[in-house]
DNA sequence: TATGTCATTTTATCAGACAATTGACAACAA
DNA sequence: TTGTTGTCAATTGTCTGATAAAATGACATA
């Protein structure tokens, strides 16, 4: 697994993680250790400047011609790019009129490619705030849900990643591997296609900034005894209690978030 | 508002319902009155042959060349098209290899294109039920949050829709455009953008069902009495009463969905 | 005032070339 | 045998430059 390097959600290597912001208009992303396709860089590149701000909603971007020549890039590169970026809503083209960045409204902040530029961008409080109200009312369903249709096998699979969990701590690459595997065998037990979709993108952009977190300062809190109550309830098959456990889980994470981004002190 | 008639969510003619499959290989979506732009038609019909299962997940595509000549189409049009269905998740490039399926674990399912496919492409129940499961967690949750903060303004736009959805009923444009007016001023009162966002899709997705729902049978129910109820609950800041209430809603439109889609007999 | 025409700007599409990546396999070495 | 290295070929990735089509805004006309 561990996701190959060569996809669509191109892997970030920390180096970025260091670049200076240079502006809306440099091609410093070229020149970054150049990871995955121009077009997929690029998209990343704009996608970003436009959840930063850089570029309004209702603006027009410069034009094909100015725009991708301005970053020393060809047409049909830039051209992809955009494409990219109108398939997740965030811009829109029409011949004469240009391309023009969508209203906030219509951007599809669910997708896991446009939550992971958010968490990017150090986002507001308030959108943190709204990602984790609706964790509070989705997970504690899943839980709910996977208590109810769980199989050996998906306790199995949970009881195996705690394990993991507790030697590595979240500290190291195994250890938050094993925080999404425990999860992803809860959301496969829940037994749904689209809550499944929507907890593994949101999932998997908050354990992205765990990554920062941990950078940040080390968390003294150990997740495990938490995960273990959420684990006990849906083995018991109590259903109340998981979604209880799983409730009291989030909002933990939330606080260590918080308290990670500098929200509180 | 209304949606202009140019953007990446191309609106669909009624034509098009009655367009013959003709297959995989055909090049019927460009006679079709050309609707919009070659790629966004083009992603279109490969997005929906895809989730058709023409083409299985590990299923390498025909490269760029063969493909795109046997659709008379240049190269650049088509890829364009598979790069916004690698911005959807739903296929993977890589030089050598190919372009081929991703596992439908990966597919956004919940973004508002792919969902607008997946129901041209009559789902399967059990794809329904996951969906309306899904909103029978987020819905309640959501008029629960806008009994708590609406303002007098969210009451006002909520009962104007509620007064055209009661003259037009769903059987007119107008009459659905209400109804989707109502949920939109529910989910600005609930204040919560990645609910929002969430909501809108899926909203959007199931109010587009309720086209060929009208065409098949029309609609004995009344649906404004249960949608009054949660108005008056949310007037009330009733939270409580208004999860409750939405809840019967969603579950009211989930029999007639599953009735229009001939699951209930 | 309303309507139709037309020029202009911009994206959309096309064609064809070359570069870069990578998987497979052969050759070779330890 | 086993591992390493190198070569080749297939495919996507990128570039260039040209032409088509769409939509806006100005302008003329009724």
């Amino acid at each position: 697994m561990a996701g190959s390097e060569y996809d669509s959600f191109e892997d970030d290597t920390d180096e970025e993680a260091y670049a200076l912001d240079t502006g809306p208009l440099d091609t410093s992303f070229r020149s970054q250790i150049p990871q995955g396709r121009l077009h997929g860089a690029l998209a990343h590149k704009i996608g970003v400047d436009i959840l930063k701000g850089a570029y309004a909603p209702g603006e027009t971007l410069p034009n094909e011609i100015q725009f991708s020549s301005s970053l020393e890039i060809s047409r049909s590169a830039f051209r992809e790019a955009i494409r990219i970026l109108a398939a997740k809503g965030m811009v829109e083209s029409r011949p004469k009129t240009g391309t023009r960045v969508t209203e906030r409204k219509r951007w599809n902040i669910l997708d896991p490619e446009v939550l992971k530029w958010m968490f990017e961008t150090e986002p507001g409080e308030d959108f943190i705030m709204d990602l984790f109200e609706l964790r509070l009312i989705t997970e504690p369903a899943a839980a709910a849900l996977a208590a109810q249709r769980r199989t050996d096998a998906h306790l199995k699979a949970m009881d195996r990643a705690l394990i993991v969990m507790a030697e590595q701590t979240l500290a190291t690459e195994a250890g938050r591997q094993a925080d999404l595997d425990f999860h992803d065998a809860l959301i496969d037990a829940a037994n749904n296609e689209a809550l499944a979709s929507l907890s593994s993108s949101i999932g998997a952009a908050v354990a992205w900034s765990t990554r920062y977190k941990q950078r940040a300062r080390a968390l003294d809190r150990d997740p495990v005894p938490d995960h273990r109550a959420v684990y006990e309830a849906i083995a018991r098959s109590d259903v109340n209690d998981a979604r209880w456990c799983m409730e009291a889980l989030v909002r933990l994470a939330l606080r260590d978030t918080q308290r990670s981004m500098g929200i509180l002190k």
